[in-house]
DNA sequence: AAACTTGTTGCAAATGATTCGCATTTAGAG
DNA sequence: CTCTAAATGCGAATCATTTGCAACAAGTTT
């Protein structure tokens, strides 16, 4: 009952086969990503840790590690702080910015995956994106 | 003959018409951005001024300004730096960025058009985007 | 065209997110 | 259980970007 937390089991098998130690400092950072379904900045990420589990720096460079792994993805939307969220999400979407008060508010996905596939054309794999839309709000006109 | 450059009146009236000073510092940096189609890094426009035109932080505070008129867009590629761009571009394209070596490729564009009416239904203005691709290049498999 | 008002700029110092060096610890292979 | 490379903590260092404030210049008003 309740939405069942992340077995610990199963990042420990994620992180092995990605060739990562498991270790208990990134075991937490992954927990506590959970099922976040919005891209969630580090300072955010490390506030949800339980306390002492591992150093900012450490966070820094875990997370580091799991997007080089293609385990999150890194978004950054240009406000000075970087955002993480999980690089395979079965509720891909995007954001809208406003400009002025800097509201991030998410909108719904359009099928990008034509232009994925052009690249991989082009010899990339591993391909993720970003698609962030900036504006002014109505209240902000 | 050769490349007519942006005529300094040209962009005078732009500026005022948002409601900025035409100052030297400012016309000098919108001429030296030019016809640029790739997105340029604060670091990089810089050098291209012509020497003592003014100082970063007035660098800075422009591009803030431009962006905030929608003179310019700023693009985040999440290696640490800024880049700029025309808001309004003919030749709209966006980006592949090689996870491990960083190198930006252009690629075209495919119409993102119906999404931004969607954002203007939500009443959003001045809607701009950043779409960027991020995967690992044929190099660097 | 001199005076005025307000936005702009230069300079230097401050910020704040992110990174790095290095000694110590730990995961997991053998 | 031992060993080695990888991971971590801590503090100091970076580096892009921002800010405070006094001096200046753009554009408006007499």
């Amino acid at each position: 009952m309740a939405k069942a937390a992340f077995k610990a089991e199963k990042i420990t098998e994620l992180l092995r086969s990605k060739g990562l130690k498991a270790s208990k400092a990134r075991l937490g950072i992954l927990k506590a990503l959970g099922r976040a379904h919005c891209p969630v900045s580090v300072e955010e990420l490390f506030k949800k840790l339980p306390s002492g589990l591992c150093d900012l720096a450490t966070l820094y460079r875990s997370l580091a590690s799991f997007e080089e792994k293609s385990i999150l993805v890194k978004i950054v939307l240009g406000d000075g702080q970087s955002r993480y969220e999980w690089a395979e999400q079965k509720n891909h979407h995007h954001h809208v910015v406003c400009r002025v008060c800097r509201k991030i508010k998410p909108i719904s996905f359009c099928g990008l995956k034509s232009l994925e596939k052009q690249i991989q054309k082009l010899g990339y794999s591993n391909i993720h994106h970003s698609l962030e839309f900036f504006a002014t709000c109505s209240k902000c006109q």
